[in-house]
DNA sequence: AATGAATGAGGTTTCATTCAT
DNA sequence: TATGAATGAAACCTCATTCAT
C-alpha cells in the first residue's frame, strides 16, 4: 500500500538539454515512421523525459515535426560549403558541386526520408516554415555562378536552366537513395552496398558533366510522343 | 468536405463491382494519405459500401493497401509497350523509352506518390508482393537491348550499366514529380504547370542521350572529393 | 472479368443431412470454445452449408446451441442403462452404477464442457429446454432403488440423501475431468493419462462404498470451524 | 441494469486506487460474463475510469483477466491457513480441513466460477501465471503431512495418494458448488439454500473421513465393468 | 432447399492531448 | 521546470444476422 518513493533519478532540470534530448528522439522517430506512423509516447521515451513536456516546449505533435524538420535542414547547409566552389574552374567547380550535392544526400539520409514525407504531405508543414526557403538560395547562386562562367569560357552548352540543372543533380542522386528500399528489391541489387554508392557517384558526375560540355544538338527534340 | 457521391443505399450486389468500387475509393484514400494516414472508414464511406465488406473481400487495412499497389503496378505496365522500341535505332529508340518513361511517370501520379510511400516503410509491403517484381523485368530487358545494339554500331558509349542508367532515367523524372510539392515552394516555381513539365521532359531526354552518345571520358573519376 | 462458374459441387439437398451436418460442426464448435467463443461463420465453413441455412434450421446461434445441449444430453440417457443395475445385490449395483457414471462422464467430454459452459452461463439455456429435465429422473430412481435395498439389507448406513449421494458419485468424477486443465498444471500431473483414469475410477467407487458401507458414526459432525 | 455507483467524474489521481477500482470492477465482470462475455467498456464504466486507464495499466484484456485470475487465487491462499492443522490428532485435523476446504469453497464463489472459465479456455491463461502454481504446496502438504501421520498412528487406511485424496475433497464440494444452477434446476433443488450447503458439509465430510478411516479391502477393485 | 452478398452494431485497442500538482 | 495521472475521440476489426435470388 506504500506509494513507490520515486527515485528522482533523472530530472534534469536543465531546459536546453531537455529540448535537445526531445529534439533528438523526434528526430528519429520522425524520420523513422513517418508523420503519422510517429508516437509521441516514443519520443518522450527515448528521450526520457516526460510526455507533457514535449506539449510545453513544442505545443503540438506537428510543432516539433516542423522544428525537427527545420534543424536538419540548416544542419545541411551549415556542413555544404559550396561558396568555395564559385571561383574554380567551371568544369572543375561543377564536378566538385555534383560529387559534394550527391555525398551530402548519401550522409544525410535523414533529409531524403523527410523530403520524402514532406512531399506525402504535399509540404504542407514545409510551407509552415520561415527558416528553410532562404537556405536554398545559396546553392542554386552557386550553380548559376558556374554555369555562366562555363558558358563564357565555352565549355558549358548554352540554354541550360539552373533550376533544372539543379533539379537533375538531385534527382539522380535523391531517386537512388530515396528509393533504394524498392529498388533494391525489384532489381536485386543491394544498392546500399558501398561500392555500389561509389560507382553510382561517378556515373551522377559522369552524366551531368556530359551534358553540360556536349554541344546543344539542335535535333534533340524528344517531344515527339505526346 | 464533399460527401460521397454514392447514393446512399445503392446495394449492388455484384461482387465484382463492390470489389472494384472498394479498390478505387481505396486508391485515393492511400495515395493521399498514405498507410498510416488513410481510413478505413473513409474508404468505405467513399465506396458507398458496408466498411465489413472491405474486410471480407481484403481482409485488413494491410492487404487492402497492397491489392492497390498491385494494382497499379499492373496497370502501369500494361500501358508501358516498350517491346515496340527494341527494334527501332538505338538513339530513336532510347529517346522514345526515355520521353514514354517520363510520360508515364507524369501520368500516373499514384504510381509516385505509392513509390515514395513504400519507400518510408522500407518497402515492407512490396516486399510481400509476388506479382510486382516480374513487371519490372521488361523494361530493363528492352534499355539493355539498345544499349548493346547502340554500343554495337558505335553510337554510345561503352562501361554503360543498364541498372545505372534505368535508374538515371527514372530519377531524372522522379524527383521532380515526387517532390514537387517541396521543391515548387522552395525554388518559387509552379512545377505542375504544363509548360514546365514539357521542358522538363525535353531537358531530361537530353541529359540521358548526351551521356550516352558522349565518348566516355577517360579523366571524369569524380572522386576526389572523399 | 468472368465471374465464376461456381462449381455446384456440394449443394446437397437433403434436408436431413444438412441439420445434421450442421449440428456436429456446432457441437464441436461450442464444445472446443464455449458459448461466446463460437462462431457461426465457423460452424458454416466446418459443416460445408452456407450460413444462411443454419438460420433458416435454427433461427439464431442461441437456439443452436439449445439443439446442441439436447442432443448430448439425449445420446448419453440412451448409453445409460443403469435400470439393468437396479436388481443386482446393493453393493455389487452400487459399485457398476458409480463405475459406469465415471465411465460414462470419462467418454463424453463434451457433456463435461457443455454442463460447465452452461453453468458458466448460469444454466440459462438449459432452463428453456424442455427435453432434458425428464432425463434425470431414471438415474435418481435407481440410486434411490439401491440405497433403499441396501438399508434393508443392512449393509448401506443410514441417513443417506438419494440426491447428496448422486452429486458424490457425479462430483468425485466430474471435478477430476471438468478441471484436468488446471489441475494437470498446477499438480504436475498429466491428468489424461489412461492409468491415471483406471486409477482415480478405483479411488472413487471405494470412496463411494466406503462411505455406504460404513455405520454412521454418531460423532461426525464436521461442523465446529464455522 | 444498475448504474455505477461511482458519480460521474470522481477523478481519482491515486494510481494504486484506480487500480484496485479497475481490479475490483473486472473481477465481477469476468466472474459474471467469463471471458469473452466480459466487456471492457462495462469495467471502465462500473469503475468510473477511463477505458484508456484499463490498457494503461493492464495493457491488454487477457492481461486484466490474468491479473484478477492471480489476485484471487492469492487471497484465497492468505485466508487459508491449513499449516495450523498439521499438528491436531489426524482425524481431527483432516476434519477441520475438509470443513475448512469447503468453507473456502463456499465464500469464495469467484473462485469456482473463475477455475470453471479457465477450463473452457484449457487453463491457457492460468498457465502463463508465475504466481499462482507455488500456491497449491502449502494445501497438498498439510495433507501428506496429516495423511502420513494418520497412517503411522493406524487411524487411516493405507494405500491413499495425496493428490487422489486432494482432488475428492476438492470435487465433492466444487461440483455441488459449480453446477449449482443446472443441478438446482434438473433435481428441483435450491441448492443454494443456507439449510442444504450446510446438509452437504456435513455429508462431504463423512463421505472422506469414512472412506480414510475404513480398512481398505481388499476386494474393492471396481474395475469389473470395462 | 439453398445460396452469395451485404449489413449495423459493437468489440478491443490506440493516440494525441490535458489535468492537477 | 517538470511530473504522473487521466482523458475523449477515433482507429481497426469482428460478428451475428438479414437481404435478394
Amino acid at each position: 500500500m506504500e506509494l513507490s518513493v520515486a527515485a528522482p533519478s533523472k530530472i534534469t532540470r536543465n531546459p536546453e538539454a531537455s529540448r535537445a534530448k526531445i529534439l533528438d528522439a523526434a528526430r528519429i522517430e520522425f524520420v523513422s515512421n513517418g508523420l503519422n506512423g510517429a508516437r509521441v509516447d516514443r519520443i518522450a521515451e527515448q528521450s526520457g523525459v516526460n510526455k507533457n513536456l514535449i506539449y510545453h516546449y513544442f505545443g503540438s505533435k506537428d510543432e516539433l515535426y516542423l522544428a525537427v524538420l527545420e534543424r536538419i535542414y540548416s544542419d545541411l547547409r551549415a556542413k555544404q560549403q559550396d561558396e568555395d566552389l564559385r571561383d574554380l574552374p567551371p568544369v572543375e567547380g561543377m564536378k566538385r558541386l555534383v560529387s559534394s550535392t550527391f555525398d551530402h544526400f548519401v550522409d544525410t539520409p535523414d533529409l531524403i526520408r523527410l523530403m520524402s514525407i514532406e512531399n506525402i504531405h504535399y509540404a504542407q508543414n514545409l510551407k509552415r516554415s520561415s527558416t528553410i526557403k532562404p537556405l536554398y538560395r545559396g546553392l542554386l547562386d552557386t550553380i548559376q555562378i558556374l554555369l555562366k562562367r562555363g558558358q563564357a569560357e565555352g565549355v558549358f552548352r548554352a540554354n541550360v536552366d539552373a533550376v533544372d540543372l539543379y533539379m537533375s543533380i538531385s534527382g539522380l542522386a535523391y531517386f537512388f537513395l530515396s528509393n533504394q528500399h524498392t529498388l533494391s528489391w525489384l532489381l536485386d541489387r543491394d544498392l546500399a552496398a558501398r561500392r555500389r554508392v561509389l560507382k553510382r557517384r561517378q556515373h551522377v558526375v559522369e552524366m551531368v558533366l556530359s551534358y553540360l560540355t556536349q554541344n546543344s544538338p539542335a535535333e534533340a527534340d524528344g517531344a515527339d510522343t505526346e
